[in-house]
RNA sequence: GGAGAUUUGUCCGAGUGGUUGAAGGAGCACGCUUGGAAAGCGUGUAAACGGGAAACUGUUUCGAGGGUUCGAAUCCCUCAGUCUCCGCCA
């Protein structure tokens, strides 16, 4: 969420980027400082009368350690008249804490002064195309029947273990993906990112501090009896690592890449959107994320960008970058690249990565901050990317490799997969 | 799942109701000392939220949350983590 502090001293700048990014409810900014005002008069008056308390309380110690018990039973009555008082600024505290965090939390982050203006996805900026469409031969099949062909994914099987939504990889099918997963995290280590391997299941807190939490819990499966949360990306667990840490200078940037699946409940459309692999509930992805200083997290969104590209040059897949408009931007990020794989026997480009900066949005929630040169502590940026998703890449590429003779496999992904073709 | 122990600052560790935000030690930073280093000596060394132009200062925080009390790291309740033993188990 966005400091307190910025919003107050830079209301102006708020409302003009939450206009950017196509935020409603205006009214809220005015809402939160005239609520925060509120606030800090009642935590004055109520650090002064506790300031009393603590002091009388001392004095009664004194009194009593010389001696003087009369005095300091009087002492007592007189404390004891303060205690209600104190008591109801206590609540009254607590309450409108309770109010400016709440309409905080409804505030989105504001867009990077380079995100273009737009409502909607028809907005977004192509920032660059790369790769030739592949002419399709006759009889060129979707996904869908590809996997049926050459018998990689059993979604029926699927849903009768689990239900619609969750694949059942077999063979060929199985071990292609766990080669992507390999090779997409060798990738990553070879510049300079740490793999962990996280848990796949986190509390209330993680999912607060990457913004999952609360509003958005209709989109992770959660498990009532111990009131955890399967993760929707590695971004929740592996940012979390370092929720209320102060990072030391010298250790900046973290760079980090875990492969994790991720499950989804999002419902979504029908039809063709969701056919085949475009859409499920669980999926494979590689993450990256960075934890950078505030100075150079625009650098560092633009040294991931290009990370992301080589990735899927590598695997030589027609892909276009988009730079999000402020409208279709996601809540908690100040600036966002979605890459799109084309594909080609559905003619459709897929999502198949999106690297946002989320400059301090996540960072306030988690308290991840640094010391600067003066010894202050500063929020530092967080930074995340996929590299990448499964399954749109595997769509994606059984679509544009697909030959009469059989789907041919990337040269990078050969060793890991340890053959040229499947047919 | 059952029984017991435990949870204090960057770390170790003292502290069972009263100037304790917290002894002592280590680490770290700065200064002195030194030809240089080490040792030694001295000083400093948490965060959040307020007030103040600043110096400075108030409040809160001793696993988390609640309670008792004029006053709680210290007493009570609930929950969580860690360790040991038993049970179950890949």
């Amino acid at each position: 969420m966005l400091q307190l502090g910025f919003i107050r001293s830079n209301r102006e700048k708020v409302l003009e980027g939450l206009k950017k990014k196509n935020f409603q409810d205006l009214d809220l900014i005015d809402k939160i400082i005239a609520s925060d005002d509120l606030r800090k008069t009642l935590q004055f008056n109520s650090d002064e009368l506790l300031a009393k308390r603590n002091a009388a309380s001392k004095a009664i110690g004194m009194l009593i350690a010389q001696g003087k018990k009369e005095e300091a039973e009087a002492q007592k009555a007189e404390v004891t008249t303060l205690k209600e008082t104190i008591d109801s600024y206590a609540v009254q505290l607590a309450e409108v804490e309770g109010i400016v965090e709440g309409m905080l939390l409804r505030i989105p982050n504001l867009p990077g002064e380079r995100v273009p203006v737009g409502k909607s996805a028809e907005d977004n900026t192509v920032v660059r195309q790369h790769g030739d469409i592949p002419k399709l031969h006759d009889g060129a099949l979707p996904h869908w029947d590809l996997i049926t062909k050459y018998d990689l994914v059993d979604f029926q099987t699927g849903v009768k273990i689990t239900g619609s939504g969750f694949a059942l990889y077999k063979g060929r099918g199985a071990k292609l993906q766990r080669a992507m997963i390999q090779y997409f995290l060798d990738y990553n280590i070879a510049a300079g990112y740490t793999e962990f391997i996280p848990p796949y299941v986190v509390n209330y807190a993680s999912a607060y501090g990457t913004g999952q939490l609360p509003d958005k819990e209709g989109q992770m499966y959660h498990m009532a009896i111990d009131d955890l949360y399967l993760i929707p990306t590695a971004e929740v667990p592996v940012t979390n690592i370092y929720r209320d840490e102060i990072i030391p200078s010298a250790s900046l940037p973290v760079k980090m890449t875990a492969y994790t699946p991720c499950f989804r409940r999002e419902a979504g459309s029908f039809g063709k959107d969701v056919r085949g692999l475009n859409r499920v509930h669980q999926f494979d992805k590689v993450e990256v994320v960075h934890i950078t200083e505030a100075s150079t997290s625009y650098d560092v969104l633009e040294e991931m960008v290009l990370h992301v590209e080589k990735l899927i040059q590598s695997l030589g897949l027609p892909y276009r970058i988009l730079l999000l408009c402020g409208g279709d931007m996601g809540f908690a990020s100040a600036m966002t690249y979605d890459f799109e794989v084309y594909s080609a026997a559905q003619e459709r480009w897929l999502e198949v990565s999106s690297v946002s900066n989320f400059e301090s949005f996540q960072s306030n929630r988690m308290k991840i901050r640094t010391k600067d040169e003066n010894g202050k502590t500063q929020l530092l940026h967080t930074l995340n990317g996929s590299s990448l998703a499964l399954p749109r890449i595997l769509a994606s590429l059984l679509e544009n490799h697909q030959t009469p003779e059989g789907i041919l496999i990337p040269e990078v992904l050969r060793p890991y997969f340890g053959a040229d073709m499947i047919a």
